[in-house]
RNA sequence: GGCGUUGUAGCUCAGUUGGUUAGAGCGCCGCCCUGUCACGGCGGAGGUCGAGGGUUCGAGCCCCUUCAACGUCGCCA
């Protein structure tokens, strides 16, 4: 008998034609014809169709048998399918397999939902069964293309004399920002490892260290509600650099991203992306990370409304700290009234008080206040605007920072509406020039934009202390399509510096000494200038697959309320372990 | 933590104003079928209507509570 030759299921073709073959998978679809059955053989790799012929009824009877996503070993001999039976939605659909002996390696119960389809499933089942959902067509592709991400990653910084170094999971608590999770010592009862955040500090000690050019595929931890863009655990692609600055670090990125998209999907981005700085992006678009898959800036037209008798945009037109934005509804004077009280209780669910709208025929406008406002007034915002003959203008009037996050999501209800926000499209940009501190609306306090490592941009140290509102941080964004990608920034490497930037943010030396004090301390031994950027690869994954959650990006995630329906994680552990933790449990209210 | 949507057969869903025995497609089981590929034909099984309570002569439908998934706001240095 001639040799066997194993070969994945999406790897027929005719070359293979006369080879004996053994082909090994799960049983896609079983079309039994009583004289006559096929089975679809699936593996990650595609599906062939293989045939049994009652003449050898060991393997006809078995194949009657055979049930959906059965696992099979199935050997026969390739050859071409008989003319017009060809199949051009398969791959390999011009050959089959002829088989003449299987074997059932494992029989499989009835799935819960079919496997052979892509059909929509409710999501909790699909997590519950998730190793049923990584077989169909959706999360095999969505895996593949994760995995060329992280692999065009590895190799663009291996290319440029990277070292990949592992940092630990186990960590001090440095209770700063996002909620950490904590783990229980067993050798230390009382006392608590904490999960990173991300290697933040541990990459900064990386460069005084003297690695010099560092990355990891960093697995990260943050004990806060999730959205369908967040996990409690995430990967980010962490980078840190010696002697750099903020251009050399986005240069470097960007060329990154530009390998990777390229490796990965085939996709060159346009070069080089565009930068905008905080300001702009805010005054722009409403938002510090911008979608540019469409146009449509805000538009200021307070002064339009300098005389204005209406009270409440009088009020913004005056006041320094105001805006009154127009956002431009392309073809908006189509829409009906009731799309108009639609667009406002948008706004509304945005934190408006309510929505003027504007709206251009060729013979006139029309509007929610077209009592209150004459002529001269609407054509001047008109002009300001460009809106043209079928346009209408969404008016949003506040205070600058509520303002501008109102007639930002706006303009992305807009976009969305007049389908403008393509998935398919990728919109890169830059945002720089954040601020270093921002002061905290709720507390009063001021608080670090970035993180407390963030240094200022160069000559500005002095301003810490008389201005720091005003300090310019040495921190830049990537965005893509409108969700932030990875921040990054140069860090400080000035023990004195780092020191007043805690106290600035209300930290007393003592408090620096207890959570900070090894890190202050390697700051004295020679720590080289540094910078780096982390990215969100799940983020990143998500985009790249055109999907609208990382849940289908990440092999087995975590629901909404950070349940694992398939292993139904966190749940209750015996007593004696947690005594050996030297835990005790709470009584639940 | 707040708000919203959803929850009916294994899956996806329909279910009128509260009214007799809760339906469809797919899947599943059985029989038939030698060129199908969403094979086809015939027959069949399958329901705690998420859970608990209430209103009512009567609840899948109305009310309250609760659970879950998802979305959203807070939060996420």
């Amino acid at each position: 008998m001639a040799e066997v030759l194993r070969v994945s299921c999406g790897g027929l073709s005719p070359q293979e034609v006369g080879a004996r073959i053994e082909l090994r998978g799960w049983v896609h679809r079983r079309r039994d014809h009583g004289g006559l059955v096929f089975i679809d053989v699936r593996d990650r790799d595609g599906i062939t169709q293989s045939v049994f012929d009652p003449a050898v009824a060991s393997a006809f009877d078995v194949a009657q048998s055979l049930r959906n996503e059965d696992v099979i070993a199935v050997t026969g001999t390739v050859r071409i399918r008989p003319p017009g039976t060809e199949n051009p939605k398969l791959a390999t659909g011009d050959v089959e397999l002829a088989a003449d002996d299987v074997s059932v390696l494992a029989r499989s119960e009835t799935p819960p939902f079919p496997v052979n389809v892509d059909a929509d499933v409710d999501e909790s089942l699909r997590l519950k069964y998730r190793y049923l959902d990584l077989r169909r067509p959706r999360l095999q592709r969505n895996l593949t293309i994760r995995h060329k991400l992280v692999k065009a990653m590895r190799d663009f910084f291996d290319e440029r004399d990277f070292l990949e170094v592992e940092t630990p999971a186990l960590i001090k608590s440095t209770p700063e920002g996002a909620r950490e999770y904590l783990v229980p010592s067993r050798l230390y009862p009382g006392d608590f490892y904490a999960l990173p955040q991300s290697p933040q500090m541990l990459k900064q000690l990386l460069m005084i260290g003297g690695i010099g050019r560092y990355m990891q595929i960093a697995r990260c931890f943050r004990d806060e509600d999730s959205r369908a863009d967040r996990q409690p655990e995430f990967t980010q692609l962490d980078v840190e650099l010696s002697f750099v600055t903020e251009d050399d670090v986005m240069a470097l990125m960007e060329d990154c991203i530009a390998y990777v998209w390229r490796r990965a999907l085939g996709i060159e981005p346009a070069r080089p992306l565009p930068r905008l700085t905080h300001a702009q992006a805010l005054r722009d678009y409403g938002s510090d990370k911008p979608d540019l898959r469409f146009g449509l800036p805000l538009v200021d037209v307070a002064g339009t409304f300098a005389q204005t008798p209406i009270a409440f945009l009088a009020e913004h037109a005056r006041a320094p700290h105001s805006r009154i934005v127009a956002v431009r509804y392309p073809g908006g004077a189509a829409l009906s009234r009731r799309d108009f009280d639609g667009l406002t209780e948008a706004a509304k669910g945005f934190g408006a008080g309510g929505l003027v709208w504007v709206s251009f025929s060729g013979d006139g406008w029309k509007s929610s206040i077209a009592r209150l406002l004459d002529d001269a007034t609407v054509h001047a915002v008109r002009e300001l605007a460009e809106a043209q003959d079928g346009d209408a203008l969404l008016l949003v009037a506040g205070p600058r920072a509520a303002a501008s996050d109102i007639a930002g999501r706006l303009r992305l209800h807009v976009g969305e509406r007049l389908g403008l926000r393509d998935p398919a499209a990728f919109a890169f940009c830059w945002v720089v020039g954040f601020p270093l501190f921002e002061h905290d609306p709720d507390s009063g306090a001021i608080v670090f934009t970035h993180h407390p490592f963030t240094a200022p941009a160069p000559g500005q140290e002095g301003l810490i202390d008389t201005d720091p509102l005003s300090v310019r941080a040495q921190h830049y964004d990537l965005v893509l399509n409108g969700v932030e990608l990875g921040s990054g920034s140069i860090r400080i490497h000035d023990v004195a510096l780092q020191r007043k930037v805690f106290e600035i943010l209300g930290h007393t030396r003592a408090e620096i000494e207890t959570r900070f004090g090894f890190f202050m301390e390697a700051l004295r031994f020679g720590a080289p200038p540094h910078g780096g950027m982390a990215w969100g690869i799940d983020r990143l994954a998500m985009l790249a697959c055109g999907e609208t959650s990382i849940r289908d990006v990440i092999a087995f995630p975590k629901t909404q309320a950070f349940r694992d329906l398939m292993m139904d994680a966190p749940s209750a552990v015996p007593d004696a372990l947690l005594g050996e933790l030297g835990l005790r449990r709470a009584s639940r209210g």
